[in-house]
RNA sequence: GCGGCGGUGGCGGAACGGUAGACGCGGGGCCCUCAAAAGGCCCUGUCCGCAAGGGCGUGUGGGUUCGAAUCCCACCCGCCGCACCA
């Protein structure tokens, strides 16, 4: 007999190239829409809707190679990709690539190279990795969105923005890195004030800037998230990042200056205990209510203080409250009484009206000021029961009734009594109930050059003008020096910046920003319904075939910002008349990472594990197979050579055993193809062939769950099996069981598995159906019978799958490490559960 | 502080409320070989015991149950997200 060898590296390029000559996996959008499978199997009724799936991984930022992140996340989707297929299921399975961005930029600004060229070097390595893993890509609709053909379209959705008043320009303070320097976006600097990508503190500026209104959906955006299947950590993720609260907007009234100053407050139970009344230092009219006052000074002073904190001073809730009083004062609405007005920089400008009304009794943050400057603290709620020193405290937070407010309230259960409050203010048209969101608007403007230009024109005489779509795409100049210098680059190019209006042909001006990134990744999953569409972004009915996304897989590290914004496009362009459904991702898958020696994989630290250097040792279907069979998917998972190695020894078994089959049955495979499983069979043939249907079945059933690492484990059951009757079972058992095996794995390995399935049915796995388990080969004739003494296992018997509770109960009292057990004792109580167990419970 | 997730052998991890530790790694022993590589077979939670068998075991303490890693309560530890959001 010959030896046979497992070879990756002849093996994975023959198969690949057979799925690129052949197409394989492309789909098109024309195909009818019926079963491919001929003849559908019993329990096959995929339903007409659940004909076409489309399943998608987050696209890659290339930037330099892939890592083994992109590896996790590619085999999973693959695996999910693969399983869909055989169920009878077109799957579109798309991939492109995420290329405007900083990172591509300062690289280039490092090494000189210009980003088109170095961007198209990583584009070409990723694409090379990742034929190399053999993942079943529709190569057809692949895309990158720093190209023309892709960003005309984003400036197209820009423009339908724009027209709807969803895209405008405004004035604002804006979070500038000073190292970058650029405009940040607040999701784009960490909670102590550092920009996200190099660390350098942030500076605030006011600057003239394009934002997205996503607040006008944030209602939307929350209540949506009631119908998608996603991990309830991303909701939650998601939901806090909206922070929606329910309270009420309150008016109260500088009687000196005849101003109203609504604010907002989830607590209108507690006005009565409102006992000053504070302004954000961003404020515009704290320099006016100041003016005049013994206070001008100082709070001009310490407005300036304020406004050149960072993020990190300012946001420390920790730190003494400090603030200045304005000389002003505002009248409570609900018992008229006037209170003095201060600044204080914690309170925040951007969420509600900037200003507050200060209860000290009941929040420690207003508790806590009142104490620094000696103001008056009032108790306006008290517990029902108080259950220690703490409730007799101020501040206190908790619920309680109403106290030391007005005779109508005193009393009221607290709750009740803002229900009351908000009423009589709305009757008094002093205030009304009101729901506020800490979203803020997204500003997409970068004073960048790699980026998709926003395409408007400003001109004198008609103002702020959307470039015609007919004009589309503006594209990006090649200027020379891309190096930021707090304008965007694109400035620098005459010719790009110099046009004539669209409106009235005359001497006009480009905008010369240029979009966040996050604009490019919110729409591309509908672009690859239609990727090559250059009448229009997408033709609906591409649209109607495929979308909404049956399967998203990414990284968590997208929870908010970019699943959030996708969400954002899909409602907002469904406003507009162009998609029919409002949410674009049905269900959500989010990976874990993957580390070496516990942490984090980084080039600092050294531990980064290459991909392409463990195919080049392993090949890509161990690597695949190994990254999906260390832990749950979802999790974390630890990178280990040893254990590679392990999946290595896996499939060579693998495909050693088929090939020896194969060649035992004659080489002659391709001559009489085709797999059927063996009719007549006993002793360790059905044994053989119960473990085989086992194994249909739970790999199915893990399939469907995202167990990999289970399913991937039962294969690994079935082989040791198969292994173990080598020499006691028939061959056509054996050509069966491995065929099946090559079967229920090729959606993890799927080069030997093509291979193995080849040599032993001559067939190509890919276009068989989804194995199905035998219901009968499931249940065997007699099992073991777990025999139980007070909960604890006593003995193991056999038993027929059909006997009753009385022939268990027998078969278990007679069984002798029971029987030492009983010997003596009363058995009080007999617990029999049918094919499992048999308990009594003795005293 | 708020929200979410998790804690099981030497390690990664399995376990519809029903045999804890599947599968893999690591470790030990053996076979094949002149030798090695590759491959194959067996053992491997822990303590007592020659063995049969028994005790103890899923972060801690309680509870529910014939039976709890799993359900409930309290707590400890770790990770992730948010955090002066009125």
């Amino acid at each position: 007999m010959a030896e046979h060898r497992y070879d990756p590296h002849e093996i994975e390029p023959r198969w690949q190239n057979v799925w690129a000559e052949e197409r394989t996996w492309e789909v098109r959008n024309d195909e009818p829409s019926e079963d491919r499978h001929e003849a559908p199997g019993p329990g096959r009724s995929v339903g007409a809707t659940d004909l076409n799936s489309y399943v998608l991984e987050m696209l890659p930022y290339p930037s330099g190679e892939p890592h083994i992140g992109h590896l996790k996340c590619y085999a999973l989707g693959d695996a999910i990709a693969h399983y869909h297929r055989r169920l009878g299921r077109h799957v579109l399975h798309p991939m492109g690539y995420d290329a405007f961005g900083l990172p591509a930029e300062n690289h280039a600004i490092k090494t000189g190279v210009h980003p088109r060229v170095s961007t198209a070097e990583s584009i070409a390595s990723f694409q090379r990795q990742f034929r190399s893993w053999g993942i079943s890509i529709d190569w057809s609709r692949e895309l990158a969105t720093c190209e023309p053909e892709y960003y005309r379209w984003t400036q197209w959705i820009f423009l339908e923005l724009f027209r709807a008043g969803l895209a405008y320009r405004k004035d604002a303070a804006v979070k500038w890195c000073p190292k970058d320097q650029t405009v940040l976006a607040n999701e784009q600097v960490d909670a102590d004030g550092h920009c996200e990508r190099c660390g350098a503190v942030v500076e605030v500026r006011q600057l003239n800037q394009w934002f997205l209104r996503i607040t006008d959906y944030a209602e939307r955006l929350h209540d949506g998230l009631h119908e998608i299947e996603w991990p309830e950590h991303v909701k939650t993720m998601q939901r806090n990042w909206i922070g929606r609260s329910e309270g009420a907007e309150v008016t109260f009234r500088c009687e000196e200056l005849d101003v109203d100053y609504p604010v907002f407050t989830t607590r209108p139970d507690t006005l009565f205990g409102a006992t000053f009344f504070v302004m954000a230092p961003e404020h515009p009219d704290v320099p006016r209510l100041a003016e005049g006052t013994e206070h001008e000074q100082a709070a001009r002073e310490y407005v300036n203080r304020a406004l050149n904190e960072t993020n990190e001073e300012r946001g420390n809730a920790e730190r003494q409250k400090t603030g200045v009083p304005l000389g002003r004062t505002v009248t409570n609405p609900v018992n008229g009484e006037q209170i003095p007005i201060y600044v204080a920089d914690y309170v925040l400008m951007e969420y509600g009206t900037g200003a507050i009304m200060a209860v000290p009794g009941h929040d420690e943050r207003d508790h806590d000021f009142a104490t620094a400057f000696d103001l008056p603290i009032r108790r306006v709620i008290e517990p029902l029961d108080p259950q220690g020193d703490d409730d007799l405290e101020l501040p206190y937070t908790s619920d309680g009734r109403l106290t030391n407010s007005h005779p109508d309230f005193d009393g009221m259960p607290n709750r009740e009594a803002l229900a009351a409050i908000v009423a009589w203010l709305d009757r008094e048209g002093k205030g009304h109930a009101s729901v506020n969101y800490r979203l803020r608007d997204w500003l997409i403007s970068r004073q960048r050059y790699w980026g998709c230009p926003i395409p408007i024109v400003n001109c004198e005489r008609c103002g702020t003008v959307g470039v015609p779509i007919e004009q589309l795409p503006v594209e990006l100049p090649d200027v020379e020096d891309y190096m930021p210098k707090g304008r965007s680059p694109l400035a620098a190019s005459e010719s790009f910046l110099n046009v004539s209006c669209p409106e009235c042909g005359g001497a006009a001006q480009r905008e010369t920003d240029t979009m966040d990134t996050f604009v490019d990744s919110s729409w591309y999953f509908l672009r690859y319904c239609d990727a090559r569409n250059d009448q229009a972004a997408w033709d609906p009915a591409a649209l109607k075939r495929w979308m909404p996304v049956d399967q998203y897989i990414g990284g968590v590290e997208h929870a908010i910002l970019h699943l959030m914004y996708a969400r954002f496009f899909t409602k907002a362009l469904a406003d507009l008349g162009h998609l029919d459904f409002q949410e674009p991702f049905n269900a959500l898958f989010t990976q874990g990472m993957v580390t070496k020696d516990g942490s984090k994989m980084s080039k600092s630290r050294g531990n980064v594990v290459s991909p392409a250097a463990i195919i080049e040792r392993v090949g890509a279907d161990t690597a695949r197979c190994y990254i999906l069979f260390v832990g749950p998917p979802d999790q974390d998972a630890d990178w280990s050579d040893d254990g590679v190695e392990g999946v290595h020894r896996f499939l060579s078994r693998l495909w050693r055993l088929s090939a020896e089959t194969a060649e035992r049955a004659g080489g002659d495979a391709s001559a009489a193809p085709g797999l059927s499983e063996p009719s007549t069979a006993g002793g360790d043939d059905l044994a053989l062939l119960r473990k085989t249907h086992w194994a249909i079945d739970k790999v199915g059933g893990d399939l469907r769950r995202f167990a990999f690492n289970t399913a991937i484990a039962a294969v690994m059951e079935l082989l040791n099996e198969i292994s173990r009757l080598r020499e006691s079972t028939d061959l056509e058992t054996q050509r069966f069981s491995l065929a099946t095996a090559a079967s229920l794995l090729f959606p993890f390995a799927p080069h030997v598995c093509a291979d193995a399935y080849d040599l032993l049915t001559g067939e190509r796995v890919w276009e068989q159906e989804w194995p199905q388990a035998d219901e009968a080969m499931l249940e065997s004739e007699s099992y073991e019978l777990v025999c139980q003494v007070n909960g604890k296992v006593r003995d193991r018997v056999q038993a027929n799958a059909d006997a009753g509770p009385d022939e268990l109960k027998d078969l278990c009292r007679a069984a002798p490490n029971v029987q030492v057990h009983l010997d003596g004792k009363q058995v009080v109580k007999e617990v029999v559960v049918p094919g499992k167990l048999v308990n009594f419970v003795v005293r």
